[in-house]
DNA sequence: GTTGTCCTTTCAATCGATTGCAAATCGGCG
DNA sequence: CGCCGATTTGCAATCGATTGAAAGGACAAC
């Protein structure tokens, strides 16, 4: 009958009434060899009776520890900060629920493609055990002189040759060439490429669109190297001025789903058919490409399973280990129609 | 020219510094009436100087406070945890957003609806100093006796007649009410209701379904109140399974966007034409439902809006003040086409 | 010179844990 | 009984801050 007389909240409470010091609870709590079974099972069994639990808040301070990880979304908007895409809540959900698992907590913070700097004074660095960015954006400098001070340090992105931080990413130049090969494959013979080829992630799927390219015998074309924004509005804007000069192509490899969709819309609205006149191809499978019409397809990473690589990586960091880059499988999803394959696996948080 | 010539971490360390005493530096920074003003600059200047920030954590455990607050979705799939849905990003946003101004950690949970009573003993209660709630599910009961035991908790949802817990939560029944009427308007006489009865945010938008369907004098049918999951792939079942019924109707109201857009798809997977045949209303108005084709007319919410005050509220607990409920406005957001009305403000993290 | 007042500053306890080292206890043996 | 070594437990410092109470100093009045 655990009922609690008084309430047992620290360390000493328990001790006292074990009739031992508080530093005998503490190692028998902690499992420690020091102390005789007989001593632990008597102090345990207490604890457990009066619902004593330990104060994870003082154990950290003591142990200087705060069994926190930052997750920073780096966003491509210069200006406000926008994150709409289901992307990045596939991936958050992968990080939170692989660090509940460890026991940590997670800080959420965002920083403009443009400037990590003024996270290194912030509680992002400073309370945290450990770092995770998603995304490089363009700071590849300045997340390299981060890592060098010393803070365990985990990237999602796409592999620069002198990076000098731990990295996880996709298959980005296999992810290109599939998705370029597939509208080769359909016919397609102008294929254009839609996202910003100053990051990382992307520079490489272009390499894999250049590889599909080459090996269909199609020329490159530059005008078909469309330089659009992540964030949906100004992505649209784009579309719109590329329909306006009048480019002329009949497919798209897009860089994010979201992109994929609002290049579907733009087109639709300006009196194309998709996939007819333009066909399209996304790219991470969000749940909800199932459900546009026309159906999208795309090219899918497992990223609940990439956000937990990056919290096992950054968690191996933390402990001293030797923590080697991790490269997750690309594969395309071709949907045919929408219910035929049944919608992914949606993201759980 | 601030040049540190060894680390000054600890307020003891800058107190030597000042040549006065840890007491008198931890007054002057925190600006003290008791410190003179000459002595309070002097100690802010050499902290400034020296780069010296004071230890959070070191702080807050004295002060026996976390400065974390816990969010927790609660989520209506029983085995599988999903969250899939865009609204909970932009939910999380604005709540981020806002702890964040405020200094605040926020840790990341996630609960079944049918079940909050393991949070009780779990970080997410112990380590924070206040809970979000996104969502009662079906735990009125629970909900109410956890906030009976003292940790400030607010929770975004429908109101309850004898609730305990400080609520936040949009016009369900204005919301429910405009969705149907808009339908009304537009000549449709056999209006479903798709969403979970049970859950009390749905449960209010389905008394503005019944208001407007008695003002335009339309009987109310069973068979048209829907129960319908918010899960993607169920609901996806349910809307096959309400065709193989032949169940008739020409409009449906959907509790959420990408219910709607699971209506949507699978109607027109049967072969009937949207909106012709079936015109659909959807709830949240997320940004992707600007690029659905046909596009969605949805109720709009300000969810970033709602993420502040939840915060504000949770915060207002915590300082021990007299918090009161907060409703939010809802919009009827109608749809021409897609290009018409920019994309909505898109969700900043 | 002594006393009183007011303004500053310091002393020292405290929050709840961990841990190196010293001390106590125990059992066994000469 | 005394001693020894091994095992078990306790002492006390420590992490980095806050804060009530006491002490110190300056200055004016008596």
């Amino acid at each position: 009958m655990p009922r609690a007389k008084q309430k047992v909240t620290s360390l000493q409470d328990l001790a006292d009434l074990a009739g031992v010091s508080r530093a005998t609870a503490s190692r028998a709590l902690s499992d420690s060899s020091l102390i005789s079974d007989k001593t632990k099972s008597k102090i345990r069994s207490l604890a457990q009776k009066h619902n004593y639990r330990i104060n994870e808040r003082a154990r950290d301070f003591r142990l200087k520890r705060s069994r926190v990880i930052s997750v920073v979304f780096m966003l491509d908007n210069q200006s406000e900060q926008h994150m709409s895409d289901p992307f990045f809540l596939e991936m958050l959900g992968g990080i939170a629920d692989s660090l509940a698992q460890h026991d940590y907590d997670l800080l959420l913070a965002h920083a403009p493609i443009e400037n990590v700097e003024h996270l290194r004074d912030s509680r992002v660095f400073r309370n945290a055990d450990g770092v995770i960015f998603v995304g490089q954006g363009e700071q590849h400098e300045r997340l390299n002189a981060l890592a060098l001070e010393g803070t365990p340090m985990v990237i999602w992105g796409g592999k620069l040759p002198d990076k000098k931080y731990c990295l996880v990413g996709g298959e980005n130049e296999h992810g290109g060439y599939l998705a370029t090969r597939h509208l080769l494959k359909l016919g397609r013979r102008h294929v254009a490429l839609c996202g910003r080829i100053d990051i990382p992630e992307v520079a490489q799927r272009y390499r894999g669109y250049q590889r599909a390219l080459a090996e269909f015998g199609v020329a490159e074309h530059a005008d078909l190297i469309l330089d659009v924004p992540f964030d949906m509005r100004r992505a649209q804007a784009v579309f719109h001025d590329v329909l306006a000069r009048r480019i002329h192509f009949d497919a798209a490899v897009c860089a994010s789903d979201v992109m994929a969709l609002s290049a579907m819309a733009t087109f639709s609205e300006a009196g194309m058919r998709v996939p007819e006149d333009i066909a399209v191809v996304g790219y991470d499978d969000i749940a909800l490409a199932a459900y546009s019409r026309p159906t999208l397809t795309s090219v899918r990473q497992n990223i609940r399973w990439a956000g937990r690589v990056l919290v096992e990586s950054v968690l191996g960091l933390i402990n001293g280990e030797q923590v080697s880059d991790t490269r997750l499988a690309s594969t395309l999803i071709v949907r045919q129609s929408c219910g035929a394959p049944p919608p992914p696996p949606a993201t759980a948080l």
